[in-house]
DNA sequence: GTTCTTGTTGCTCATCTGTCTCCCACGTCC
DNA sequence: GGACGTGGGAGACAGATGAGCAACAAGAAC
């Protein structure tokens, strides 16, 4: 298809009938009677001079662009966003729409993303997904509300706006799950410092489970620190180093798998060898590290392909009628964080 | 801007104008003339309506959209494709333009291929960025050719289509030379075994560079091992476990990030600290890893940002007519490595 | 057996989407 | 009667869409 500089009226002249009959044959126009000689010979000729309909003339006519524009914070910061973007890129291909991707700050202004949500509109997509790279309550352009949009990975303030949200009680209660189930007792649990739903969310997981399993959650260790790499090894280093090896962790829980990464090496200079002295499960699945630290971390994945994938199928939905998207709108939809398994999980010693 | 559903209509009878004046003072057509109080009026009278022109009309008009299509190559897979969009974005919104994004994936069916091209070329992009994850000879879809384009991060196999690429050989010499200013005399280089440019490039700036420093390059220690940690820290084991201690590298060139985790791991079990018993360099700069390894990883960073600016730059300048892609595709436009330095990089012993 | 009505079938015409742009019109002043 | 200053009209871009027009057949009325 798509030999530019075609257009219906070449094939019309060609197979000898009208500009009408043509966008009749082609678009199925299911009222048009034209008799199944001549839609063969449209067909035919429009197969042979490669012609593909003008987007943009189409869309001008009919309101709709197929197109759909995806807003997305700090791109190249994470490949988290890659993900969402392959996940929304494969759910409208496949539904004849394309994605129309800009990229905006976390830390822009609002008039900056205003401006942003605006180049999309002046391009009448038919919708927006609104992505941000981590899972938190954001102010939203107010123009965004013109035209149907599905937030990625976070809630807006105002409420009311369709959203796709990773379960993240679930994930930390099956990563802690998965140490219990490998027998551990002592369980401690490096959490982030920042205030965003995760941190509260995976802690209170964390305290549930143990409780759920006749632990004492409320007593179990709890190391707070910045959610990198760093701030994971001084979390390790304080929590290992406690006065009572009685008293000790067996296995921990880290709120990413950055701060595992630095789990890592405290164990290392501790002499402790993983998963044999000391278990860890990490979260977020970041391939780069989960997959190649040694031994091999296991991890919670979050759905970022599949949030992206859920995003664009309801956008398109409702873009198509086919769906009410202000009732989704009353609880954000949320997707489940599976467990992956490497090797950084055995049982406790003795 | 653009409040959907105002148009140049509203704005002109809103004004008390015709349409065509609107469009006039709105485009400042340099042959229109038109009073000041009329040009002020009709924009005050624009700016209160929320008025933003309908691209798609103004497309189909102008046969120009003002759209650029960037299919790229395994979008999620690594962080690299990231920074190309971002670059590309940033360019692109500079000056107006945005980006349809189309993830293809590099083992996709030569149709496929041209399949996403293809609906691009309906949607009547003003050019399109092809962008690959690794440098290397790619088969393009000969409807490419149909609209200014340029590829990124590597070379076609045809030839004669505008390419930007990075200096592999200058990235490789820094990353030597940085390793000879700090003093070794006895370096290796754990390759990839990848057929593909950079593997061949990375070893023969490698061998020059030293056979420069006076050193016998032909003779210096290669071990190579496909590119990834696993690989690395076979690479660097054997490396590392020559007979001859004196004979033994005081410092290690890898191919990439990737395979210096793995060295770092070999090193770790061989009781060698990093840097002081052996420097290492990487190459890629994958933040999440070289930033976060132990010590922090000097490598050499691979201009993808760059490249993606670069490329939408020249491409909007060819499609406005600044620039002719034609005489820029005999040789691809190579852009710079830096090396970043951090802490993995100090003199050898004594 | 002819003419008229009615119904189908097959396809086309006119109009619309929103914007740009070439060309023309009108008035005024020298 | 030009020159100048101001502004408007009518396509054209490429396609979608619903009303409507021929052509023909079958049945009805005479």
């Amino acid at each position: 298809m798509s030999n530019k500089n075609i257009n219906i009226k070449d094939v019309a002249v060609a197979a000898g009938v009208s500009v009408t009959t043509v966008s009749h044959v082609l678009n199925e126009v299911s009222y048009a009677r034209i008799s199944p000689k001549t839609r063969d010979k449209v067909r035919t000729v429009a197969e042979e001079l490669g012609y593909g309909p003008n987007r943009l003339a189409q869309a001008l006519r009919t309101q709709r662009t197929g197109m759909l524009g995806l807003v997305s914070e700090d791109i190249a910061t994470t490949p988290h966003a890659g993900r969402i973007i392959l996940g929304a890129d494969e759910a409208a291909k496949a539904r004849g729409y394309n994605l129309i991707v800009i990229n905006t700050s976390g830390s822009a202004s609002l008039e900056s993303r205003q401006a942003d949500i605006a180049a999309l509109l002046d391009r009448r997509v038919d919708g927006i997904l609104y992505a941000t790279m981590y899972h938190r309550n954001v102010e939203l352009p107010a123009n965004l509300g013109s035209v149907p949009s599905v937030l990625v990975d976070s809630v807006a303030t105002g409420g009311n706006i369709t959203a796709v949200i990773p379960d993240e009680e679930g994930g930390a209660r099956a990563a802690v799950e998965a140490l219990l189930a490998a027998g551990h007792r002592r369980i401690g649990f490096l959490n982030n410092t920042d205030d965003v739903p995760a941190t509260r969310q995976r802690l209170s997981a964390f305290r549930a489970t143990l409780n759920e399993a006749g632990l004492d959650g409320d007593a179990a260790p709890v190391e707070s620190e910045p959610s990198e790499v760093q701030g994971g090894y001084e979390a390790a280093r304080r929590m290992l180093s406690r006065k009572d090896r009685a008293d000790m962790p067996t296995a921990l829980f880290c709120y990413n798998d950055r701060m595992a990464m630095g789990a890592y090496r405290a164990a290392a200079e501790l002499g402790l060898s993983i998963p044999d002295d000391l278990s860890i499960v990490g979260f977020d699945d970041q391939e780069l590290i989960a997959a190649n630290l040694y031994p091999a971390l296991t991890t919670v994945a979050l759905p970022h392909y599949e949030m992206g994938a859920w995003a664009a199928e309801h956008l398109i939905d409702a873009v198509e009628g086919k769906t009410d998207l202000s009732l989704m709108a009353l609880h954000p939809t949320i997707l489940g964080c599976p467990l992956v398994v490497r090797d950084s999980i055995t049982a406790p010693r003795q």
